[in-house]
DNA sequence: GCACTAAGTTCAAGCATTGAACGAATGAGG
DNA sequence: CCTCATTCGTTCAATGCTTGAACTTAGTGC
């Protein structure tokens, strides 16, 4: 610690506070002293070099009662913006994100990667970042993949085993000359629930399901990621112990019962609208594959409960649109074998994001680095 | 916010650090500086009113070699203590605990409360508390129940459900004139592995099992409770979907395949000491049951730490006695199941705090909270 | 025009830490 | 026995952030 350090920290700490509200809100300066508990002099100071730097910009007047009209402040409409990207096995995504939260732009390509070599993949992806970025400063960029990552590598990807072992965040990074930050798809999509708007409040854990099954697990308002990034593997919970054996070694893992490719294939389709249209029509086989599923799925949530106690479940990427038809088994398992059930009832909601919800977690991944660490903004 | 709370708020900070640097040894003002980063001048001011108050004391001197010799500070050996108590089905304990700790004395009393009424358990427990209190401060108590507690209440004791919806926190605390925290036994016992001493890492699981089976899962370095205090549930776990039914209503719980009760009767056996003479004298049904119970408990533990991913789980109470017949079956279950396992091998310890571990833990809490918001220790 | 209201700015005061200077207490060496 | 080197602990001016009160600004209502 240096000399004021300290000092430093506060304030530091105060200009967290006040960004925090301005993403929930526009605000004038005295509504936002009202707002995070400082004062109209701390409110002017703090925001003075917001606007010098561009950050913020203070609107014309608003012409409401009586008194002195106030001049709210916003995120500078050319101000800095974020991008996330989604690296997966059958799409490609972009997304760019304003600090106020609104996207700006996003695009999703369907292109089958598994065999594409590391650096076309690296490549396409900084070409659609390039095309959909505005002439804005950039803060850095978000990218998602599927699988456990450690420091900018994807350590293990059972389903983009090319990818495994290559830098990409080093390789993304040197393409576009930007910061770009790794992550897990699943904590991504959970964090997109939570930033920058509260979509299913504090704490929950968001479950979603492509070839495995991946849960993000939302404590305290922080995604919790384990001490090497393995936590929330709720497609390889066991639910029966000498179940069907399952590619990671263990049996009875939930993603041998309830991954969208047991769904799939035992409701004889291949491909989730066709499915979702066969349940739309009442076809019983599709039915009860998706029953079993949800049973299955809610016997590992349940046990997820009892060791996390959390009030919400949200049922997201193909779980979401599943929802409907999935949610009174998983319902109906967890009731009987959660023990917080009988007092207070697990909410279980689908995601209203759709397939845009882990891009823009990646791209909130971003945001949500700058309005916690000010200090990035005025470098 | 009043006007200068920020500054206060530093001071409490810095006052919080200094105490857990000599929480973890004593130490002169120049050493302490040293160790916690802030400067001598800091120092002297900080502890300045810990030793007018009486919370620390200086000792004489310290004849090291060159120089002006160092006068240590370390807690007043007078300074105020914290009381640990369990009550539990076939036991009660106390212990008393200095903030440099040291457990000052400890009692441990067989009997069978299940039928007693809540009035006289709380008596009883007063009673021993005042028995080996010594005239001193007394900072608080906490109060250890085999349960889910909620605000001091228990409001889930399936081995003493006498207790259940009585006011224990209260009524101890009118009985002792004291501040009483009630908290569940699991959470305590790692909490005792947590502080005073990191007996086991800032990350891991505690494991025991009386009747039922407990974990206590330590984040971050924090006991993790959940929204509602039924965390880490490990004993309801599911390892067999349609297995045995269980009096929570789930089936195929851990806790019917690994639970003390369990593994006693597979042995033929009434008590745990007489299960472990078995085990010492290599008696056959002794072993098969202990090693039917390390394996479901390895299935367990595995799904658990696929969800928390962790790097250490220690084995307390019953299961330390019988760690040595228990820990095969469990590493190898989890050596098979555990995603993280290829690369970081999960470290599998007893606990070495013996049938003291949640007692100390109880104690721990109210050191622990008084070092943690130093303010109480003026008050 | 004048009183009223609310927004935003200016400024002296308060406070915890800091670093440098200083005083205190001891060992080493002559 | 005296002096120097060394380390401990204290004193003190300086720093920089928030605060609350006073003040300025810019509208509304009558």
């Amino acid at each position: 610690m240096t000399t004021v350090d300290h000092l430093r920290q506060v304030r530091l700490g105060n200009l967290r506070t006040v960004l925090l509200a301005l993403v929930d809100r526009p605000g004038s300066r005295a509504d936002l002293a009202a707002r995070t508990g400082l004062t109209k002099a701390t409110l002017s100071n703090l925001t003075e070099p917001l606007l010098a730097n561009g950050i913020l910009v203070e609107e014309p007047a608003t012409l409401a009662g009586m008194g002195r009209p106030s001049k709210p402040l916003r995120f500078h409409p050319d101000g800095p913006v974020a991008v996330g990207a989604e690296i997966n096995v059958s799409h490609l995504a972009v997304e760019t994100l304003g600090l106020d939260g609104e996207t700006l732009r996003r695009v999703l390509v369907p292109t089958d990667i598994r065999d594409a070599p590391p650096d076309e993949v690296l490549d396409r992806v900084a070409e659609l970042i390039g095309e959909i970025t505005p002439a804005r400063p950039v803060l850095g960029v978000g990218l998602a993949v599927p699988g456990v990552v450690h420091e900018g590598v994807l350590v293990r990807a059972p389903n983009l085993p090319k990818l495994v072992g290559v830098p990409l965040a080093a390789g993304l990074a040197r393409r576009l000359n930007l910061d770009v930050e790794l992550d897990n798809e699943a904590n991504l999509a959970a964090l997109a629930h939570l930033w920058p708007r509260h979509l299913a409040g504090e704490d929950f854990v968001h479950v979603s399901a492509d070839v495995g099954i991946g849960a993000g697990v939302v404590l305290n308002g922080e995604v919790y990621r384990g001490v090497s990034g393995f936590a929330g593997e709720l497609g390889h919970v066991v639910i029966e112990r000498n179940g069907a054996l399952c590619t990671c070694g263990s049996r009875g893992c939930v993603e041998r019962y309830a991954g969208l490719d047991v769904i799939l294939r035992e409701a004889g389709r291949r491909r989730l609208d066709s499915l979702a249209k066969a349940l739309a029509a009442g076809d019983p086989k599709a039915l009860s594959a998706v029953k079993a599923a949800g049973e299955a799925l809610g016997v590992g949530l349940a046990t997820l409960m009892n060791l996390f106690d959390l009030p919400t479940v949200v049922l997201g990427g193909s779980y979401a649109v599943l929802h409907e038809h999935l949610s009174v088994a998983v319902q109906s398992e967890m009731d009987t074998r959660v023990l917080a059930g009988g007092e207070r009832h697990t909410t279980l909601v689908a995601s209203p994001l759709g397939e845009f919800a882990v891009v823009r977690g990646a791209a909130g991944l971003v945001t949500r680095r700058a309005v916690q660490q000010p200090e990035r903004l005025f470098a």
